[in-house]
Order: structure tokens, then C-alpha cells, then sequence
DNA sequence: CCTGGCACTCTGGTCGTCCGAGTGCCAGCA
DNA sequence: TGCTGGCACTCGGACGACCAGAGTGCCAGG
């Protein structure tokens, strides 16, 4: 076990490490933080955190700089969430609330996330299988065409194109979407199979076959988690990472343009508030050298849909988390508004 | 005036600077390429292509790179584009066909080009200006809160909300939704101002205003020039550009996140053909030591948006242009087909 | 107008050297 | 037992000298 001044080593090594890039060593320690002990005796706290791998030295004689395993035990012991101050959360509100439409909230929620943490920001849209039902809409654009398009209370809209096997009436159209829309209007998406999947009984033979693929692409729209979309910004923030640069910041744009890949990334984080994932900690190989801090945000009280950002290992973690943390409740009230 | 040899000369110093990515001098120069002549010739052609501005030298005693007028000239006078071959054409055509909707054709096509170019590439939607409009639908979600969407011919769907001064009744709905879809389905999006100014005259005193809401909201739909959007890719390329990287790299990250910048560096090229635009060229500042290279496409005749890459200036240019024209020609197959 | 030759000028890499930061260890002290 | 000051050691980075090579400009001759 760890005593407590040697947490308090730890906790000032990472937080110089973060503050000047730099290896940091025994005296520079002692210098800068009142540990009430010699450089000497850092020196051997030093040693037992790296004995433990906390800590490391890119090469003998050189100062320690903390590891994955260190930055995960600062966040998880050692530091808290830095709470955004009063402007900073008026600021955000403001912003958010000049929204005109959901992609806007989205795109406002992806720069202002990048601004703040001044690192890449990655916003999931809302889901559609934890949302609600505000609207169908069947239009007959041919007579064995129709487009349905779904609207969901977060303000999402969904079309797809549905060929019909037998042309569709006026008439037969209009019981559907009145029928449609009764037993699923405001419900939950995961709800809606089995509030429909008897509705073909309720028409005309020669129509069942067309009110059947039209459910059946209804359903299928809702389960299709591939699409899932994500907005991505402040990749410029790449930039900042370091000096080794290239060799870094290249798998990182390609995974940050692979969605799939941050889409697995955010879905992995099941905890209910903000999660830290560190450097190894992260599946994918090209985010090793990357911390992402996400969280869930919703309309109501529950989790719809992911935002958070990455960023080097490097990173001012209690900043970030606050930042994070307050960007996703705002978010989730201005969507509860809307 | 300069002579056929010089501008032979010249030629070859792209080429082989756009291979090696290092300064040329003249004894590489007449070992590579069969010119016929003595270095100590080519060194008096360098002087004059120099003394003209087309070429420079990044310090005494190094070879010679291409300036933005030396590759504007390349471009002009000495390189022709560069078609794609038999197979590339095929598999371009296989990877597009099998795009399902709108947003995966230009996902698709973003991927292909960066692929092909090995740079970043850059997709704009569909314009609504120049579309045709496919179906203009009406939901009434509250009785005095509409729901708009456009369908577009291009297979893109835009919604807005509507706010009414007043309930609207269904059956009111129903007649503005049928006057509107014949008088505007299948007409090009600049014809529906004149087509739709007298419609309100047609409804009764109380449903007027909200008649006129709905309109303004559609034409505010039509010439909304912030809504194109645009989809970039292959940004991981950015890490190929040179070995000064960071210091260009960021602006060109910050320029590819301004959404507004690419629409207008697409939008300034009006020519029928493939657009370069090579460095300086380039009004952004940020975007000083990229070229582009861009072209329209459309599903039919016209051309409805543009597509393009954005690279160093010390690019392939016959091989990019080609790749550039090519992509651009199948997805307007493509969407004439859909 | 082209060519070979020549003197000149840089840049980039290599090799020592040196300095300083940082370490590990040890003996002494509370 | 745990902290401290002292000391010798190590290593990386900066600095300067040096050299080789590539490239140039110029000139005189074909």
C-alpha cells in the first residue's frame, strides 16, 4: 500500500507533468509543491511508485512521467471533477440555446466542447432506440412507392423509401397512418414491434402485403444501429498533442474518421457518470496513446445518446471531466426544452 | 518569352520534385530525364525560369523547387490530366453502385477520393438551388405547429418546423399540401418563388397567415446558402504533407472545420472543367500552401455541386485532376440513375 | 548557343566536449 | 524506522568544429 504522501507525489507529478510537457524531477518537486519533505526523500517515493509502475523515466537521469496506470489512479483517487465557475456555465447555456434545429445543437455542442477542453470533441446524436415516437408520415410518391419518415421527440427526422408488392390506396394509406400513429405516437422505439406487429390484421388482404413492408422497414429503421451518427470537431487541437507529432496524430485522424470505431468507443463506457478511459485502456490500437473522457446526456432523465472528447494521456483531467460533465447536462435540458 | 526546352526543364523539375519531395538540381536532372543537354545548360535554363519566378531555391547552393506560378504553368501549358485506367474506372463504379441513399453516395465518394488521391477530400450535398423538388409534404404535429419537408429529386430531404399564427384545420392542410405538390413537384427549385406567390389568395381570410408562413419557410428552405452541407474525408492524409508539418498542418485542420471556408473555395471555381487553385492562389490564408482541386458534378447535364481534394501544393496534378474528373462523372451517373 | 571546367558556397551529418539536471546510494540524525 | 544532506555517477542535449557532397555561377572555348 501507498502511504499518503506518496499519493501527494503522484498527484504533483502529474499535475507539473501536465502543466509543463516536461519529465519532472525530485527538486523541481519539492520546489513547486509544499510537501514538507527534501528532494532526498521524494527521490525514494519516486522510486517505490515506479516500483509499483506508476511512474516512469523515457531514460535513466531523466525526471518521471506518470503512466496509464498512474493516470488512472489520479483520477480515481486523487483528484475530483474541477466544476465549471458561474460565467462558464452561463456561457455554455447561452450558446446552447441559440439552437435552431437538432444538427444545430449538435454542431454547437461539438465547438463549444472543443473550445472548452481545447481537444477533439465527439458528439453522438441522440439514439433512436432509446427515444420516443413524436410523429410517422407515410407520402405516396408513386403508386407503389411510399417514403416513410419518422420523427422522434429529440427532433431527429428518419426517411426511408418503401416499394410497396401491390399499389396502395388514397384511403388505405390514410387508416395506416392514422392507425400507425395512434399506437405508436410518444411511445419508446423499443416499444413499438409489438405494439404493431398485429396492425396487418386489421386491413384488407390485398394491402397486408404492403402494410407489412412498411412496418418491417419502420422496424427496421429502429433497430439499424449503424446509424448512429456522430459529429466530430477541433481535430486542429491535434496540433497540441506533442512533439512527436506525425507518428501520433495519424492513426488518430483515422480513427476518428473511422465511426464505427468511436461509436464502439463511446458504447463501451456504461458507467453512469463520466468515464476515463486511459491510453491502453482504450480497445482500439491508434487511440493507445489517447485518453477519452465521455458521458451520457439526455433529454429526461435517461441517457439517450454519448458525447465526450479525446485527447493525449497528458491531460488536465478534472478540467476536462467538469467540462464534459457540464456540457452534457446542458445539453440534455436545452433537448428536454426543444 | 521561354523556349521549348526551358519549359521542358521546368516540367521536369515538378516531376521529380513532386516524387522525391527534394530540391532538384541540374545534374539530377539530366540523369533522370533525357533532355539532350549538359547539365551546366540546364543550370542556365534554371537561372532564367528563376529570374522569371517560376522556379526558387530554398537557400544558396540547394536545387530548385516549383513556385505557385512555376505549378500554375505545369498545370496551364505542360501537363495534361491524367486518365484513369480500365480497372480504377471499374472499381470506382462497383464501390459507388453500391450506395444505398444520398448520404452514402457522397460518404462513399469521399472515401474514394481520398483513396485515389491519397489526400483530403472534400463532397458537397446536392444544392436545393439547383434541384428539382421531388415532394413537398405537411404534417400537422399540433394544431397550430406543421412540420415541412422537401424532397428533393437528388434524394435529399430537408424539414422545418412551422409555427402558425393560427390553427390550421385538416382539411385546410390537405388542400394547401395538394396545391402546393402540383404546382412545385418536379420544378427547379429557382422556379418556385413566382409559382407559389398567389397562393394564398386561393384560402380562406383566417387560414392566410399561415398559408404565408408556410411559404416564406419553404422559399427561406430554398435559398438557405448555410445549409449546404459537406462531407470531408481521408484528413489522416494531412500527416503526408511534409516534414514542417505542424506549423502548416493546424490552419489547414482549422479551415477544413469551417464548413463556411470549403463552400466558399468550392463555390469560387466556376469553370466548366476541373479547378486548381494552387496556394496563394487560394483566398483562405490557412490554406496558402495547399492546392485545390475541385470540379462540379450532377445528375443530370448540370452541375448541382462541386467535389474536390485539397493537398500540398507539391502534388501530382495530371494523376489528381484525373481522379478528381473521374469520381465526379460516376457519382452523377449515379444520382441521375437513383 | 552549348559545354566542360573551376572556384565558391552552402547544408547536413558526425564527432568531441561540456554542462546540468537528475538519479541512487550511503551514512548520519531524530 | 524514516528523513535528510552529501556525493559520485550517468546521460541527454546544446554547442562548436569539421568535413564531404551537392549544387551553383561564371567563364572561356568550341
Amino acid at each position: 500500500m501507498l502511504s499518503e504522501r506518496r499519493l501527494q507525489v503522484l498527484r504533483a507529478i502529474v499535475q507539473d507533468y501536465v502543466g509543463t510537457e516536461e519529465p519532472v524531477g525530485s527538486k523541481a518537486l519539492t520546489e513547486r509543491h509544499s510537501l514538507g519533505v527534501s528532494p532526498a526523500t521524494v527521490r525514494n517515493d519516486m522510486a517505490a511508485l515506479e516500483e509499483e509502475g506508476f511512474i516512469a523515466q523515457p531514460h535513466t537521469s531523466a525526471g518521471r512521467i506518470p503512466t496509464d496506470k498512474g493516470y488512472r489512479l489520479f483520477v480515481d483517487k486523487l483528484a475530483g471533477v474541477k466544476p465549471m465557475t458561474g460565467p462558464e456555465r452561463r456561457a455554455i447555456q447561452n450558446f446552447l440555446e441559440g439552437a435552431v434545429d437538432l444538427d444545430d445543437v449538435v454542431a454547437r455542442t461539438v465547438r463549444l466542447l472543443a473550445q472548452l477542453t481545447r481537444q477533439v470533441a465527439v458528439v453522438q446524436y441522440p439514439s433512436l432506440t432509446r427515444s420516443t415516437v413524436r410523429h410517422v408520415e407515410l407520402l405516396a410518391l408513386a403508386p407503389a412507392r411510399l417514403m416513410l419518415v419518422l420523427i422522434t421527440d429529440t427532433g431527429r427526422v428518419e426517411q426511408r423509401m418503401v416499394d410497396c408488392p401491390a399499389p396502395f390506396g388514397e384511403a388505405s394509406l390514410a387508416d395506416l397512418r392514422a392507425r400507425l400513429n395512434s399506437r405508436v405516437a410518444g411511445r419508446r422505439f423499443s416499444d413499438v414491434p409489438k405494439l404493431v406487429e398485429d396492425l396487418p390484421d386489421a386491413f384488407d388482404p390485398e394491402d397486408r402485403g404492403t402494410v407489412s413492408t412498411v412496418l418491417s422497414t419502420l422496424l427496421e429503421t429502429l433497430v439499424e444501429e449503424n446509424e448512429e451518427r456522430l459529429m466530430i470537431g477541433g481535430t486542429a487541437n491535434l496540433t497540441r498533442f506533442g512533439h512527436d507529432f506525425p507518428l501520433v496524430i495519424r492513426p488518430v485522424l483515422e480513427a476518428l474518421e473511422e465511426q464505427v470505431v468511436l461509436l464502439k468507443l463511446l458504447g463501451e463506457a456504461k458507467e453512469p457518470g463520466v468515464t476515463v478511459r486511459i491510453g491502453h485502456e482504450n480497445a482500439h490500437e491508434g487511440l493507445n496513446s489517447t485518453s477519452v473522457v465521455s458521458v451520457g446526456y439526455g433529454s429526461g432523465g435517461e441517457a439517450v445518446a454519448k458525447l465526450g472528447v479525446v485527447g493525449p494521456t497528458r491531460m488536465d483531467y478534472p478540467g476536462t471531466m467538469g467540462a464534459v460533465r457540464a456540457v452534457a447536462r446542458y445539453v440534455g435540458q436545452i433537448l428536454a426544452e426543444s
